[in-house]
Formats: structure tokens, sequence, C-alpha cells
DNA sequence: GTGGTCTAGACCACT
DNA sequence: GTGGTCTAGACCACG
């Protein structure tokens, strides 16, 4: 799972959570009765207050995307219909018209973000690695 | 000013107000020297608290986005930004990342990255033009 | 922490308290990652409203002097600036010239402004050390 | 009368006129019987509204340090002594205090903000010359 | 009438 | 218990 926390958004953390969880499932990459990590497993990974994990996974609960089931973990419920390319593409989309838009209040022009994007590509690309590379638990 | 607020959606009112006036002005929708509305005007309209809409415009004064001048009003700025290169392109680089992440949740490779960018900062572009070649009333 | 408000100077208070913060971190009366007292503490001590206190962290923090961790409190930054070398650069011509104005108004002629900028030099180099050289407690 | 307002400081600019002329008459700059500016010549020449001045002429009034005669302007009342020397200095050695501190934490050394210093030496130097090289009003 | 500051007090997110 | 957001409403500085 690849969760990503941005402590400085004002967004409150369990609701980025709980968003990344839902565009997994509805991108296909968690899919009807896959197994979340444990509270304490991602509470540490994301290095935020278990409380914080515990919160969020209460939440997906109650909205039924996931089910936990005692002693086993959190599984994922059955799954909605995978979004369309198109609708995957918009969410994508959204998100890039709102670096374009710093971008230009910082007054950056559209070379210096493409020459940013390949940056912050290389170095996800990097993060994945090392996170495949190490044990799975 | 078409501001619209989702009081529900977790984000801060004040932040939600933020970003949608950085959208306006890079999208051209609002110019240097334009005044934005009175914070009583927006509050009455928007329904919330003069203070939310005062804290709002005080985050766009403190970003240089607007200047305020006592007395008469919060007038969208022309200065150039007083962040350091390398602030700015931080600044950028969080807000790609969070695109990245959304695009690896929902299984879009690094190319259909780069085309959607190319996508949105035509748009983007276009809608700046098309606001420049319109008839100024 | 001694902070002193002084209530009838018509300088905001939360400014005064911005304003003191800085001055106790620059004078090594603060340190990096040293923790601030809470917002209620520094309030009721203060005898002023905890909003009042808050405005003036967010403004700390906003310019990078603090940083606050949820649920933790606030702490001194260890961070280096963000601002652009010339906007850094106005920032202090402007309080120098609000000195020299006062150096012309109180008739100190410009060598006279000169030694006394090397006396407040030598003055902050030595409180900084000797607060250094204090036994930590 | 150099009087320099700065419309960012957040203390009232009619504040900042009062503080001015007080600190003129104790440095010698204005004498007992000297005549102030007229409310509308200093309104202009400081680019603010009128009513603004008239604010801090009616305080230096309140205060006894000014007094107005009908139709003929505000005169300086008789003055108390003169500031001695290092009253003086001290005046101006807490304002250079206020520019180190922020120096400091915008991370401009001691050679930088002596720059700084001639650098706004100078440029006061060549404003004089040009008000005193204007018609006198 | 414009925005800025301050108080008072509620509720929320996080540790 | 920590700071953050929001509401409500008073008073001030400025044009």
């Amino acid at each position: 799972m690849y969760i990503r926390l941005d402590q400085s958004s004002g967004s409150p953390l369990y609701l980025q959570i709980v968003d990344q969880v839902k565009t997994m499932i509805a991108g296909g990459a968690l899919r009807a009765g896959d197994r979340l990590p444990t509270v304490r497993e991602l509470a540490s990974e994301l290095v935020v207050n278990p409380n914080t994990i515990a919160h969020a996974y209460q939440q997906l609960e109650r909205e039924r995307v996931v089910e936990t089931r005692r002693g086993l973990g959190s599984f994922v419920s059955a799954a909605e219909p995978v979004l369309s390319l198109s609708a995957r593409r918009d969410r994508v989309a959204a998100l890039l018209d709102r670096a374009l838009v710093e971008a230009h209040h910082v007054d950056l022009d559209a070379d210096e973000v493409r020459m940013l994007l390949e940056e912050r590509l290389l170095e996800m690309a990097n993060a994945e690695q090392s996170i495949e590379l190490a044990p799975s638990k």
C-alpha cells in the first residue's frame, strides 16, 4: 500500500488515508477480499499515531468500504466496479491542475514543471523499488 | 466571483476559498488590479462568518497573491514571488507528488501522466488566452 | 519565557509576541528544538485570549520560525529561510530605514549610526555566546 | 519634516506620525514655536488620507505637544528639554536591534547588514537632497 | 463602508 | 491536553 500523507496540507490525516484507500479500490489497486495493513503496521510506516489510523479504518468501515474481522484484520468489502479509464484520468488531471495553478502563482513555466515531473517520477520509482526490496510483512 | 464551498469536505473553508481564488487568477478569470468582493459581501454570499473570509484574504495577502489597502478593499497583486527558487519548486513538487500517488493508485503509468500534463498545460494556456481576447467589460 | 505585553502601545498584541519570540531566538534564549509554552499556558500568563496567542504562533509558523506538531505543541525550528535573497534584504532594509529616520530625528550622523551598529553587533554576539557557554538546564 | 510611514508595519499610521513628531521635538529637530505642515500638505506628501493626518494632529494636541491656532496652523508647544546624547543613542540602538534580530532570522550576516546600512545611508542622503532641492512650500 | 484585532466559546484532529 | 477552525460580535484604523 502506497499511502502518502501531507502533514502540511491542512486536510485531516485520517481523511487523506480514507481517500487514498478508496482511490486504490476504485483504481483496481486493491480488490475485494484484500487485507489492509494492521493499524500498527500502517501507523509505524506513516509515522503517525495509531489512533489516527484506527480513526481512518473506522470511517472506512462505517462507509462499508472495508470489513473488520476480529483477530484477522481489515478486508476490502465487495468492491464497486473499477472506474473507467476516462474517470481515472480525470482524477489525476484534477490534481495536476492544482499543481499547475500553484506553478503559475510562483512563476514557474511549463518547462520547469515538466522537469519537476520527471524528477518526481524518478524519485517515486526509487521509493517504490526500495519498498519492494524491503522484507514484506 | 463563483466560489463554491463544500461544507462537508473536511478541508478548511478558508483554504477552499484561497485555492479557488488562486485558480481564478491562474485561469485569467481574475487579473492583476481586479478587486475582490468585500469580506462582508462574500461572507453573506457564501453564508459563512466574515472572519472566515478575512482569514482567507489574509492568507492570500501573506502569499502576495492579493494586496489589501485599508479602507479600500483587496486587489489582485502584480507582485513577483518572494520565495526562493527552491522553495517555489518544493511547493509545486509536493502537489505533483499528490497527482503521482493518485496516478499510481488508479494504475496510470508515467507516459499517461506526461500526456495528461501536456493536455492540462494546453487547456490552461487556452483558458487564459480566451479571456484576454474577450471584450473587457 | 519572559514576554511582556504593552496593552496601550497601539501595536497589535500578537505582533508584540512574534517580535519578542524572534528576539529570544536571535539572542540565544531559545534554541532550535526548544518547545514554546502552550497556547493556553501563555494566554493565561499574559491574560489575553488564547486566540491571540494562536494567531502569534501561526504567524511564527508561517515565517518558519517555529514548527508546530499537532497534539504536541510548537517548537523552535531549525529550518533555513525560504525567502529569496532580495526579499530577505528588503525586510532588513526596511527596519534599518526606521532606525535611520530615528537617527536623523535625534540628530545623529552616519558615523554615529555606524558605531552604534558595531556596538549592537558585538552585544548580540556576546549574548548568544554567553548562553551557549552557560550550563544547560 | 522627514516623516516616513511603513504601511505594512501593522502599527497605525497616525501613531507613526505622532511618534515621529515627538521624536523630532525630543531630538531637537523641531523647536518650540515651529510650525508643522498643514494637514493637506502632509497628507499629499505622505500619500495618505487627510483624516489620518488630522487624527495624528488631534492626538498631539490632546497630549499638549502642539497647539493649533485657528487659521494659522499647528505649532510646537513649549518643548521639553532635549534628550541627552546617550538617550538619543539608546533610541536608535533599540531600532537597530530590531533590524539585527530580523537579519538573524533571515540568515544575513554582519557584513551583509553593514553593506545594507551603507546602501540605505546613500539612499536617504539622496532622498534628502531631492527634498531640499524641491521648491519649499 | 473597508479590512484588522481582540474576546469568548464551541467543536475537531491529533498524541 | 495539544493546536486548528469556525462562529458571534465588539471596537479600531483608514478612505
